[in-house]
DNA sequence: TCCTACGATGGACACAGTCCAAGTCAAGAA
DNA sequence: TTCTTGACTTGGACTGTGTCCATCGTAGGA
């Protein structure tokens, strides 16, 4: 995370308290917080912190293309930092735990000429849904 | 569409102006209206209608498996009619038009084992992005 | 035709996210 | 080290999307 930091600072980023916090609290794997989940952590270190902050700091994090926005059901979007390993996601339909997965083949491959109507296809997003261990 | 209606009716759902006229904005091909411009739509037949009716038809017909919900961007869910034709989308990234398509392959399949974590896959849902042929 | 339970209404409310004017501060300059 | 300045942060107002609820209306069976 670290060298995130560094990267950041490399583009030309100011370096303040608040994005650094907001970039810690994004450390690890299989990471998919809300922004409000963002905010209350990065809150437990940095108290007078804000919502707007936190989300103009993910706002920029996802245009820098360090982290990935992630809708999986209706409600609000989730922030996950691996974005430099290609993956999927597999979600539990019961308790909505988020998993980072890698499908075999080429799914772009998937979609034939004919259906493509013309357009010109550059990215697959795919969902898988299931039940968790927990959830039985 | 009749036949939605009479299946409707088939499973005991009273039969309203409203739900009528919200079943037919619903009708056709590629139609993926989000809640408000079912709204909108079904205003022209029926002035009074509300938004909350609108709504709660929306999520009768998707409970009832007649209609889907489809979430592209982070914003409005959208509603799509095309429930008994299993398919996937493809969405324009610049101006959001939403096809249906149909990729060939087994997409469950992708997804190894050893990726599943324990869960029990029952569903996956794709979402091809790039540019309409109006878009370039 | 009458009854009544199911459906419709609209207004308040909740949640996620955006915008803005004013204050603060990181980091380069001197 | 201190100064300066424009980029960053703040909090509160605001918007869009969706839900809830008390009350009213009506579809369809008796």
């Amino acid at each position: 995370m670290s060298d995130l930091l560094e990267r950041l600072r490399g583009r030309g980023w100011r370096m303040t308290s608040q994005r650094r916090v907001v970039a810690e609290v994004l450390d690890g794997d299989h990471v998919h917080l809300t922004a409000d989940e963002v905010h209350a952590r990065a809150a437990r270190r940095l108290p007078e912190i804000s919502r707007a902050t936190v989300y103009n700091t993910l706002g920029e994090l996802v245009s820098l293309g360090e982290v990935i926005e992630v809708t999986t059901d209706g409600r609000a979007k989730r922030y996950d930092p691996n974005a430099h390993h290609p993956h999927q996601h597999l979600v539990c339909s019961r308790c909505g735990t988020i998993r980072d997965v890698r499908p075999t083949g080429n799914l772009l491959a998937d979609l034939p000429a004919e259906e493509r109507f013309g357009f010109t296809v550059s990215e697959v997003e795919v969902t898988y849904r299931g039940l968790c261990p927990s959830c039985v």
